[in-house]
DNA sequence: GCATTATCCTACTAAATTAATAGGGTAAGT
DNA sequence: ACTTACCCTATTAATTTAGTAGGATAATGC
């Protein structure tokens, strides 16, 4: 399941990529029209920002802004922010790899090879998925 | 992420599959061979059965079976029993569907139409695969 | 028919994760 | 100065997950 965290996450910044120009928009007027809780919101901005997503300008007139244009903002790299690893399972995962404590052999493992597939086809989407998909629709 | 109910679950009917003829295999035996905690194996094996997709056995030379051939069982039945939902927020899914708190229009929700996505890829997964290819590999 | 084997079933608990909330600090603009 | 709005750490409440405890029930074999 979809956290909170990266569902809102999302909707703010195809709120911000919407906007027109790149001025920075208040933290507060995207929780007002997204319906999402003002504190959380601001942990989340805060964790796009020190990933390199969202830039920010402090005092009046401040707030949020895109650091990139939607579209060289590929969903593979918001989601590994996010929400973490895509695949389902850490033993198939490309970027937060684990070996798993049962399961002696994964190559053998059933759940492994199944969860590989999941995990292309969803990985598939996301890279051909960029920010800016998201703002037109 | 998958849970562990999930992942054991799976490997338990595997290893249900992979038995030659259809005898009764006890918990402890698979809680054994496949090193997963006979108490939480128990509860697991439980959910399958009242489901219909275990059989079980009682008293010595007891345990538990497979209603159908690993080729008429899908995946996305086990997936919904263990797991539940596929897809990644309840504002897309097909069997267990509820609306978002937040967004006033579905169809005008980026995530809500993202999701849909990647539950389609990951649908195309599980339909087009039975437990009987998890048991060849 | 009694001991043994193995599932059945409810309830409880510990740990981890998620979704916030609180509250003050810091920088920018007027 | 004063206001605006982000910055940052810590805490908490709720939920979910993973596992445990302990006995009830049914089948089998001697």
């Amino acid at each position: 399941m979809l956290s909170k965290k990266t569902k809102y996450g999302i909707k703010a910044l195809t709120f911000l990529g919407r906007q027109v120009g790149n001025t920075p928009v208040a933290i507060a007027s995207i929780s007002k029209s997204e319906n999402i809780s003002l504190k959380f919101l601001e942990s989340i901005l805060l964790t796009l920002r020190k990933n390199g997503i969202l830039g920010s300008k402090k005092g009046k007139g401040g707030g949020y802004y895109l650091l990139k244009s939607p579209s060289e903002i590929p969903m593979t790299a918001i989601m590994r922010i996010l929400e973490g690893p895509i695949s389902m399972v850490p033993c198939v995962s490309l970027n937060f790899y684990e070996k798993c404590d049962d399961c002696p052999d994964e190559n053998a493992c059933a759940v492994h090879n199944l969860m590989m597939q999941v995990r292309d086809n969803t990985l598939d989407v996301f890279r051909n998925t960029s920010l800016a998909d998201l703002c037109n629709c």
